[in-house]
DNA sequence: CTAGGGTTAG
């Protein structure tokens, strides 16, 4: 038997009286806009005086707004709601099978199923016949494969919704959400008509999939494409870290005149954070202005945590003091880029200030976020009070990431051997970053024993990651036990590892980069670079400056180490700076592993010399060095 | 009334 869809999307019939309409749309209307139970139940208890409780169209639009509050069944209340209407039409079943949508709670006994309160509206007689809309809250509420399967088949067998377009695209949802993309695939691929939701449904799979070629794939032979879609590619790729192919898709977008909106916008920041240069933090700070787009939490958040990646912790500052609304992930995003630039006090301020004087509570992040600045600070008892702190107050379980903080912050501070302890008591698995932090404590600490220990860890989780081969010899050579360098070269070349090198990198005015390898000439300037680092290092030398030769743990003479030190990347990028960058102007240098000892003497004191701020910014952490001092204060 | 968004460690 077919029905005949248009004629179920009628509205009721119009009420005889004039005067119950009205009533009916102000009812309605106090309950769209009911925020809570209480005021819910008080309009019910006004149904019931005007005799309205009975009508299907008022109780159904009760029962979703308590279905998005979290009034689910097993509470009495949404049923009692219900078995008041004595002939309840296709939206109220359709609004009572939503409220059976399966929460994060109770796996709901099979009785109270949304599949069987859908079998229970068969059952009527006559049965209200189903809506797309039945057919889409029964999808949406599918916890696995085979429960989508059933409603399917239901949707089939019962005819006319099969081919339907809204269906199809919640089914499709469906197969997504139950992690069954090929299946998704298949609807997609068989519908007989598609629109600009199932092209996006798809693309956003593949891209959260890891899979942004099928997703481009897909995305360039849709027909119609609108804001959205082209949003899920831009935040498709900054997500699946690749900012540059975001940005140009987000240009395309413009250029092809689709308006963005601030959700596209949040993706693109995001890109531009992941950049870190302040070229593309000027103009995307522009592109929100011009467009007039407000700071809302997400944007907001975003914009904090771009600035603060890209360097620009007092930037990132003044939109976290513009926004007028913050939440947990605004706190967060300020805390973490503080505890980057070795703010730690201000850290901390911030995340007291969160918790005494606002209804925002920290979540695991916002402590990674406050633990990490105890550890860049060396704050190891204030670190340790805040990780009991999050297990007791707030009952938060630590996961790998608090245990990475608080190794590292024990370790760094000198505290290997209770490190060790607290990695060895972990109820979860230690993960490569756990073992990792130990093992960075071992090399500032020299600590071979406990070194061997976690890297027979590191290397099983981790055994194509060449930094931790490094860092291990690094300690075996600062502990003088040479065979074992040479094994560790041995275990590199047998595992046919090779070294990434190490660089440093600025951002010249006009947005171009300029790379800097560890005695390169490649640089077309490298004779004026050379010529301004050994001016610098002599003019230092007037001043104290003394070669770190403990910077180098290898065996060679210190002719030699003196020779390496001074072709060391940042060195040669400050130099770049030196020629490049306006007098007075602030120099910022990124790298891509951590800083050695000789290279932050020099940053310190050239700071001072040439009367500069030099910002670099190194694997894991931003260094501000002024008048010949660092933030992190020579710990890191 | 189904598609796109922000904070996480070595």
């Amino acid at each position: 038997m077919k029905f005949d869809s248009a004629l179920l999307y009628l509205p009721p019939p119009l009420p005889p009286f004039p005067r119950q309409r009205a009533l009916d749309s102000l009812l309605f209307s106090a309950i769209s806009s009911s925020s809570s139970v209480l005021q819910l139940r008080q309009i019910h208890a006004l149904l019931h005086r005007f005799g309205l409780h009975a009508s299907s169209f008022l109780v159904a639009k009760l029962l979703r707004r308590l279905t998005d509050l979290g009034i689910l069944p097993p509470n009495p209340y949404p049923s009692l709601v219900f078995s008041q209407v004595p002939s309840p039409n296709s939206f109220l079943w359709t609004a009572f099978i939503r409220s059976h949508s399966p929460t994060l709670s109770s796996a709901s006994a099979d009785a109270d199923s949304p599949l069987s309160v859908y079998s229970l509206m068969r059952r009527q007689f006559p049965p209200p016949p189903p809506l797309t809309f039945t057919f889409s809250a029964l999808l949406k509420s599918a916890q696995s494969l085979s429960d989508g399967i059933q409603i399917h088949a239901q949707t089939i067998s019962i005819g006319g919704f099969d081919s339907d377009l809204f269906v199809l695209n919640t089914l499709i949802d469906m197969y997504i959400r139950s992690g069954h993309l090929i299946h998704a695939r298949q609807v997609f691929d068989e519908m007989p008509v598609r629109d600009v939701l199932s092209w996006t449904s798809l693309i956003v799979a593949y891209s959260r999939n890891g899979d942004m070629n099928s997703a481009a794939g897909l995305f360039h032979c849709s027909p119609v494409k609108d804001v959205v879609s082209w949003t899920a590619m831009v935040s498709g790729y900054s997500q699946n870290s690749q900012p540059r192919e975001a940005l140009a898709i987000f240009k395309k977008m413009q250029a092809g005149g689709v308006a963005f909106d601030d959700i596209s916008l949040v993706s693109v920041i995001n890109a531009c954070a992941q950049l870190g240069t302040c070229n593309y933090a000027s103009w995307i700070r522009q592109v929100v202005d011009q467009a007039g787009i407000q700071l809302n939490v997400f944007v907001g958040s975003a914009m904090i945590d771009m600035y603060a990646k890209c360097g620009l912790i007092d930037d990132a500052q003044q939109v976290f003091a513009e926004m007028s609304d913050k939440d947990v992930y605004s706190y967060s995003a300020m805390i973490s880029g503080l505890a980057a630039h070795g703010r730690a006090d201000e850290a901390i301020h911030l995340f007291e200030v969160m918790v005494r004087s606002t209804a925002v509570r920290p979540n695991r992040v916002t402590f990674v976020g406050v633990l990490t600045a105890c550890s860049h600070a060396g704050f190891v008892e204030k670190g340790r009070c805040y990780f009991s702190l999050m297990m007791n107050e707030y009952r938060i379980t630590p996961d790998p990431d608090h245990y990475t903080c608080m190794v590292d912050l024990l370790g760094r501070a000198g505290l290997v051997e209770e490190a060790l302890k607290l990695v060895q008591s972990m109820l979860v698995e230690p993960n490569g970053a756990v073992w990792g932090a130990l093992l960075g404590a071992c090399r500032i600490h020299v600590k071979p024993e406990i070194a061997k220990i976690a890297s027979e860890h590191i290397f099983r989780l981790e055994p194509d990651c060449i930094g931790n081969y490094i860092v291990l010899s690094n300690v075996y050579a600062s502990a003088g036990m040479l065979d074992e360098v040479s094994n560790i070269r041995k275990m590199i070349r047998g595992r046919g590892l090779r070294k990434n090198p190490a660089s440093s990198w600025m951002e010249s005015g006009d947005g171009v980069i300029h790379e800097f390898f560890a005695g390169d000439d490649l640089h077309p300037r490298s004779k004026e670079i050379k010529e301004v680092i050994e001016y610098l290092l002599q003019s230092l030398r007037l001043v104290g400056y003394v070669p770190v030769l403990s910077s180098i743990v290898y065996d060679m003479s210190d002719n030699e180490k003196e020779r390496i030190l001074k072709g060391h990347s940042e060195k040669l990028a400050l130099a770049f700076g030196v020629l490049t960058t306006v007098v007075g102007g602030v120099i910022r240098i990124m790298k891509n592993i951590r800083i050695c000892e000789d290279c932050h003497l020099v940053m310190k004191m050239a700071s001072g010399a040439i009367e500069r701020e030099i910002i670099v910014r190194d694997s894991l952490r931003f260094h501000h060095f002024k008048s010949g001092l660092c933030s992190c204060r020579d710990f890191w």
